[in-house]
DNA sequence: TTCTCTATATTTAGGAC
DNA sequence: GGTCCTAAATATAGAGA
């Protein structure tokens, strides 16, 4: 976004894609931390990438595996 | 953040809390979509809050399903 | 409540090391 | 590969209707 705009579609390049990745996984963790921690709300999530070898889970298992189980 | 800065804490006015919710929320699950078409990415996410009132489920019950069952 | 507005906090693309 | 930098895009607190 800084510097260019980045149009909604795939990263053709891969490893501006990946560098891509990290920095908005960090940024979607953080957010989900925020709204999680300013508003009353239970938040679970996962990314599965190829940039990780395991999927990765918020806020961990645990509490991640009882907010599914709500759905 | 605009206007003023707040702090990482539970917001204790409940309808500032209510609005904060739905602005986030909302903000969430844009960085999901573009996590998810930008890099490549399966992203599931569940947030319950008392501001809906079923979990809401991102994109959709299949691919949440889909991806949680990886970890 | 639920929308709009907008000033300001935050995120991030593109670099340089 | 991982820092750190910084300009510019984006998200949002607070206000107002």
């Amino acid at each position: 976004m800084p510097r260019n705009k980045v149009k909604l579609a795939l990263i053709e390049n891969e490893s501006d894609r990946k560098v891509s990745y990290k920095k908005r996984e960090k940024g979607f963790f953080k957010k989900a931390h925020k709204l999680r921690t300013l508003c009353d709300a239970e938040i679970a999530a996962v990314i599965d990438s190829p940039y990780n070898n395991e999927p990765t889970v918020f806020p961990n298992y645990d509490v991640a595996i009882n907010t599914f189980v709500k759905f």
